[in-house]
Order: C-alpha cells, then structure tokens, then sequence
DNA sequence: TGTTAGCACTCTAATTGAACGAGTGCTAAA
DNA sequence: TTTAGCACTCGTTCAATTAGAGTGCTAACA
C-alpha cells in the first residue's frame, strides 16, 4: 500500500509530466505550492515509486516519467472527477440547442466538439443497426440486371446496396414483391431482419414469385450490410501535434490505421456502461502503444447505442477527457431518447 | 533554345534524381551508358542549364536538382509516352472483367488500383450529379415534423437528406406528391431538376398541397446536395514513404487538405480533356508546393463525367503515372459508357 | 527515526573541431 | 571544343569535450 506522501508525490509527477511531456526531477517536483519536502525526500520516495513499479526513468541522470503502471493507478485512484468549466459546458450546450432530426447529424457534430474541445482525436461509433428497426425498404432497377436496394431505419439512416435483379423478374413483380415486404416487415428490429425473410415472407412470397432461389439471394444482399459506415472522426490530425508523434513512422502506423474501419472499430467499441480507459499496451495494438484510449456509451431508453471516445497519447489530459466524455455522451443520451420516443 | 546535348544531361539529371531522390553530380551522370563526356564537360553544360533556370543546387558543393522549371521542361518535351508494362495492364484488365454494376464501386477500385500501381496517392472525384438523371424520388416520413428524402440516379448513385415536414402536411399527402413528383421528373437531368420543381410541377402541387411554401422549401432542401461524396482516395498514406515526407508538419498539412474534401476537389478537378500535370507551386496551395497533381479525365458518351488523379512529390514518375492515367482513364470511359447505355 | 544537506557520479544533449569526400569552377593543355 | 588537373567549398560524420540536469548515497541534523 502506498504512502499518503507517496500518493502525493505520484500524482505530481503525472500532472508535471501530462503537462510537459519532459521527465520530471526530484527538485521541480519539491518546488511546488502543495509540496514542502527536499529534494533528497522526494528522490527517496522516487526510488520506492520505481521499485513498486510506477514509475520508470528514460536514463539513469534523467527524471522520472510514469509507467503504464503508474497511470493506471493514477486514473484508479488518483483522480477526482472534475467538474467542467463553464465555456465547455457552453460549447455543448449550443450543440443540443440546434434542431436536430437525425441520428447522422448529431453524431459527426459530436465527434467534432470532442476533438474541439480536448484537442486530441476523436471517433464516435454510431447506433448499430441492431438497436434500429426498419422503417421502408426500396428497391430500384437500375437496368434489367441491376438495381439497388435502399433500407431506411427508425432512426433516419439510410443503407444502400446493389444488387442483381433475378432472371426472369419484372419491374411490376419487384414493386409487389417491395410492398408485401414493407406491409410485413415495418418495425421489425434490424437485427432480426435476416431471419424473418424466411420465416414470415418467405412463403408468401413463393407463391408470387417464379424465380424463388434468386430472389431470396437478392433480399439476403440486401440486408448485407458494413460497419464501415459507423465510424466517425473528429480531428483526425489532432494528435500527430503531440511531441509523442515527432516521428513520421509513428504517424504512418495510425493513419494506417485510421482507414482499416474495422479494426477501429474493433478497438473502440464499447460494451461498458460508464466510461472505460485502456491505456496504452491495454489496446493490444502497437499502432497505439504509446496511446491510451478513453470511451464512454451513449444509449436510448436504457439500450447501448453506441461509443464515443477519445484517442491521445498515454500522456493525457485524463481528468478533462473523462469529464468532457462524462457529459456529453450523457447529453447525447438524452437527446437521442426524445428523438426515438418520438419516432414511436 | 537548348542544344540536343544539353536536353540528353537534362533528362540524364531529372531520371536519375526521380529515381534516388540525391542531387545528382556530373560524375555520375557522365558514367551513364547513353552518354559519352567527361565529368568537367558534363560541368559545364550544368552551369549552363542552372544559368538557364531549369536546374539548381542545394547548396555550392552539391550535384543538382531540377527546378520546377526544369520539370515542366522535362514533362513538356523529354517524355516519350511509354507503354504499359504487361503486369499492369492485367491488373487494369482483371478489375474490368468484373462485374460492375454500380458506379460508386468503379471510381473506388479505380482509386485503389491507381495508388496500387504507382505508389503514390490517388484522388478520384466521382460522376458529378449534372451528368445524371433522377431515376427515383422518395420521401420518407421518420416522425410527425422530421423526414428523410432518397434521391436516386440513373448511375444508381443514392443521396439522403434529412428535411422538416411542413406543418399540416399528412403522410398520405406526401405519397401523393412524391407520385407526382415521379412520375413527372423521372429522367430528368439533376442538373434541371431544381428548376423543374417550380416550372412542371409547381402548379400541379399548388392545386393539392396547402402548405404551398413550406413544401416547396421541403423539395428544395430534398435536392441539394454537397460535392463531398464525390471524392475518393487510394493510397492515402503512400505519399508519406516518399522521403520528401520525413517533416511531420509536412505531414499534417497534406492531412488536414485531406479532410477538406471542397478543397480537394478544387485542386483535383479538371475540365480539358486528356492529362494535365500541374507541378509544384503551379497548384497554388502551400501544403503541396512540393508535389505533382496529374489528372485525366473519364468521360461517357463524350460527356464530361469526373477525374482520376494522382499526388505525388514534385519528384514523381511521371512518365509511368502518365502511363497509366491514360490507360485507366480510357478504361473507365469505355465501361462506363456501356454501363450508361444499358441504362437508356 | 525521519528528513535534509552535500557531494560524487552518471548520463545526455549540445558544441566543437578535424577528417573526409563529393562536387564544383577555373585554367590550361590536348 | 573537349578534357585533365587542381584548388576550393561545403556538408557530413565522428570523436572529444563540456555543461547541466538529475541521481544515489552518506552523514549530519531535528
């Protein structure tokens, strides 16, 4: 278990350093208003931290910086939820005030006051379709052979999907064939939407339908849809100002990333109510080991909607980000809940 | 005018540092196979062409580099057109033997395909809406006040926009108007389409609709669009391998250009058939003083459709790129003039 | 016993200077 | 007109030096 003092002078250390990016020496740290020991204290209490492993030094003459160790402890135990200041609050606010009708609009506008305000990258995971329920469906020849299939959820997002038009199949069967789907199907969740073009039209559908095999491939492409589309950004260039990114291999490596959707995906979404912080080897990907990532859901109605979140270097301004996450996914949790019980 | 042996040292020059990117002195140039004078003669005529602005130095005990001049030079009236090698033209043929059917996915495999080949970045900008007709309209009621409008084209290319309902107005009066509106502006031009609102269907509406003003504002809104969509990359990250990259703030900068896709398409779009190549500070843009555009554009019927281009260092391959700019351009235009006929 | 002053020690970053080499420009000879 | 030769320039590299920041340890102090 860890000192008082040794609490204090961790914590110390980890703002210093959050604040400089430059290792932090015994003496800056006893310079400071809250501390009144020596140099030589601190340096004993230095050398405890390192040995307990939350601290690590660059080089031997050098100060001490926090370990992955050091910060996780800090975001446990060290940090005090921080209450926003006014202007932020200000800046959300404006945001909440504009009429807002859709699901698409509120994200990306989200997404850029993130990065806006902490100034570091953020990425906003939208609603998965699992949690929307279809509102029409359209399917529109293009050609004889093609034609692309249009799905319109509760929420106002709109999928698009091209597909073959069967053998065989008319313009006026695919306007009978759209309609029985859309009596049938309207409100169903999308996440069920697969299953029930057996189960509920399946049938009906083959005594209408000649070519029954084809069709069936066509509506299953046409729900077939990507995650891609779900990820937004918000200054994106952000965190290559960190001195972390002075290198251009480093920056290489995350725009690399930055357009593999999936993995990002994979790497921000969140299941957690509340907020979660991974910090830096905890992402599991070297792209972002000297990252740490901080994600917070918003919901609707109690169900998990999405993730918005905040990429920086380990360095970060934890505290902030987690009190700007805090606020505005709980925000946007609000606002979404009024505008899907309005679309009851 | 330059004599024929100044031209063979100044396409000796720019090949050689095209290739490794170091200035290029007169020993090396003079152990070339093609050419046959001593180092200090090779001196001279580099003083020469310095004098003349289409070489410089670094600095005094460097070889020389090309002036943006001497690349225009060397673009205007060095380059031979080269012919494909085999392996590209196959990769270019295997992605035409596919089946495409939609646009949208040709522009963006032509996109990864130009950076595949060339290494560099490449910047497609899609079919641009005046060159497409509406091939369906609909609207979308999400709740009482909020809707969703879909524009489809001819070239299946799908467009949403959230829009207000007018006050009073009832679902069954907009399946109605969006009947009409079908019914009398299918094949129209997008480019007419705003106009036609008012002059074909305007009295028609006004004789059904009572929220006369409010609608009209709704169609409006319906069919205004951004010409965000229409910009794709390939290889967004293969530029920052060239050693021109090595700065970071050279880095940002192209990024953060990246993400204004208005200015992109500034930059990249081009009308004159054919290719243009616009080298160094000939793109009026800070962020890229030190990098070729060239562009070609794809058309369909002998109309104007969009441009495929590609960014990369001042120093870049442009023979090859020309190459394979011409090639590709040529191979869009013919799939996409079918694909536009089969459509009639 | 906890705290602190003092000091030798370590390591890095910045600076200097020498050696090197690539390349030039000029001159004079072929 | 071409080329060999040579002095000169300038950037790069490497080692040596220095300055400075910071540590760890010891011994003295409260």
């Amino acid at each position: 278990m860890l000192t008082e003092r040794q609490l204090l002078i961790l914590k110390a250390i980890i703002d210093d350093y959050i604040r400089s990016a430059e290792p932090v020496g015994s003496r800056s740290v006893s310079k400071r208003e809250d501390i009144s020991y020596s140099p030589a204290t601190i340096r004993n209490e230095m050398a405890d931290l390192e040995e307990l492993g939350f601290l690590e030094k660059p080089h031997s003459s050098a100060g001490r910086i926090p370990s992955q160790k050091g910060y996780r402890y800090y975001v446990d135990h060290l940090l005090s939820p921080e209450l926003l200041n006014n202007s932020d609050i200000v800046d959300i606010k404006s945001m909440f005030a504009q009429k807002i009708h859709e699901v698409e609009q509120l994200i990306e506008q989200s997404a850029q006051i993130l990065s806006n305000l902490t100034s570091y990258t953020s990425i906003v995971l939208g609603p998965e379709v699992f949690d929307t329920t279809l509102k029409h469906l359209q399917i529109i020849p293009l050609t004889k052979e093609a034609a692309v299939a249009i799905i319109v959820t509760d929420t106002g997002h709109v999928e698009k999907q091209a597909v073959d038009i069967p053998q065989g199949m008319e313009v006026t069967d695919i306007e009978m064939m759209v309609n029985i789907l859309n009596e049938r199907l309207k409100g169903v969740s999308m996440l069920e939407l697969r299953g029930k073009i057996f189960s509920e039209v399946g049938n009906v559908l083959k005594m209408h339908i000649s070519n029954y095999k084809d069709t069936m491939q066509m509506l299953e492409k046409s729900f077939t849809h990507e995650k891609n589309d779900h990820v937004f950004f918000g200054g994106k260039t952000n965190i290559f100002s960190q001195p972390e990114f002075r290198d251009v291999e480093k920056v290489r490596q995350l725009l690399e990333m930055f357009e593999e959707k999936q993995l990002v995906h994979q790497i921000f979404r969140s299941d957690s109510s509340g907020i979660t912080v991974k910090i830096g080897q905890e992402n599991k990907l070297e792209a972002i080991d000297n990252c740490s990532v901080i994600t917070a859901t918003y919901t609707a109605d109690g169900k998990h909607l999405g993730t918005i979140g905040i990429l920086g270097p380990t360095r970060m301004e934890y505290q902030r980000v987690i009190g700007v996450l805090d606020y505005l996914s709980k925000d946007m949790t609000n606002t979404l809940t009024k505008l899907y019980q309005r679309n009851k």
